[in-house]
DNA sequence: CAGATATATTTGCACTCGCAAGTAGTTTCC
DNA sequence: GGAAACTACTTGCGAGTGCAAATATATCTG
């Protein structure tokens, strides 16, 4: 018993996935370092903080933040307290839906966030050019975007008591 | 001060990324989630315990294990601790280098595996199945080696003090 | 309208992880 | 051959996260 308990086929598909999460990781990994060496506002906070500066008026629900940045409401709930303790950003209870908040960025937030943002987009531009084509990069985005889609769908489902989800909209990013 | 603070392009390209971890991180819930319903080894620790089953002799130097588990160092000591307290792995001095260990499944580790791992071989099956044809699983398969390659050489060259790494073998997963 | 059910968010608790420092063994270079 | 530099791995410690249960509000049903 020295070789491997994977067949071909297999292994090949293990191994896609494989890379789809080493290249997330890495890429998280390389944004973070470069983020602290320059001061800025270093960890994780940053994927929260980034979402809130894309949006309209700079604000989101809770729910829609936590899904966006890939977190549980719990551990979404933790990171918008440490965001709010650094006065990055503030709660707005929801006015049709008292059970509901927004996250909003604070003038603070913003300015910080208008001057991390061009190094982030910096990075992101010498990752994409340095490796993919316009044409390839466009592509890799379309499977993805697909991927994530399918996704979703089936972790909502599993989510899901019985059986049909709803017909949410898949939004982009 | 209403509207997103990021013009078009550089947009589309966070979207890019963001889908990236997005993807990455559902794919993670969906598997764990289900691995969980069937009783199986679980959490994270599958990533680790699958790495070993592919590898030859289910053995791997730990620094190797790390490396392809994205864990650091320290992440990766507890994480085999963890598995050998549940008795799925030993570790085994390495008679070439004393400073080292390999993990290596145990002969209930392995037997965990061969029942867990088809399971899992399934969910990505049909995942990819679902998602892609045979040509784009391809295609994607050959972006995200690039984009980890790319990734991984950057961040080396991040930790080293000077200047160039070294031209390691970027072999696959 | 009351009661049951569902949704949005927050807390208690346990667990995993990364960073920095420590230990042991190896290589380099005079 | 022995000090200096490097590498592989391990521990102390602090921080972030998820799960399950709790709370507050909304919706649905009879």
């Amino acid at each position: 018993m020295n070789k491997p308990l994977i067949s071909g086929s297999s292994d090949e598909r293990l191994t896609t996935i494989g890379l789809l999460f080493e290249s997330s990781a890495g890429l998280r990994r390389l944004f973070h370092h470069r983020a602290e060496l320059s001061g800025a506002t270093a960890n994780q906070s940053f994927d929260i903080l980034i979402r809130l500066a894309r949006s309209q008026h700079c604000e989101l629900r809770m729910s829609e933040l936590a899904a966006q940045a890939s977190l549980t409401p719990s551990g979404l709930t933790r990171a918008v307290d440490r965001l709010q303790q650094q006065g990055l950003v503030i709660r707005r209870s929801c006015p049709d839906d008292r059970r509901g908040s927004f996250a909003q960025l604070t003038p603070v937030g913003q300015t910080i966030m208008d001057e991390a943002i061009p190094e982030h987009i910096a990075q992101v531009d010498q990752v994409l050019d340095d490796v993919f084509t316009p044409e390839e990069e466009e592509q890799l985005a379309s499977f993805l975007r697909r991927l994530r889609d399918y996704v979703l769908e089936q972790n909502q489902a599993s989510g899901i008591t019985c059986d049909e989800a709803v017909g949410a909209c898949p939004d982009d990013d």
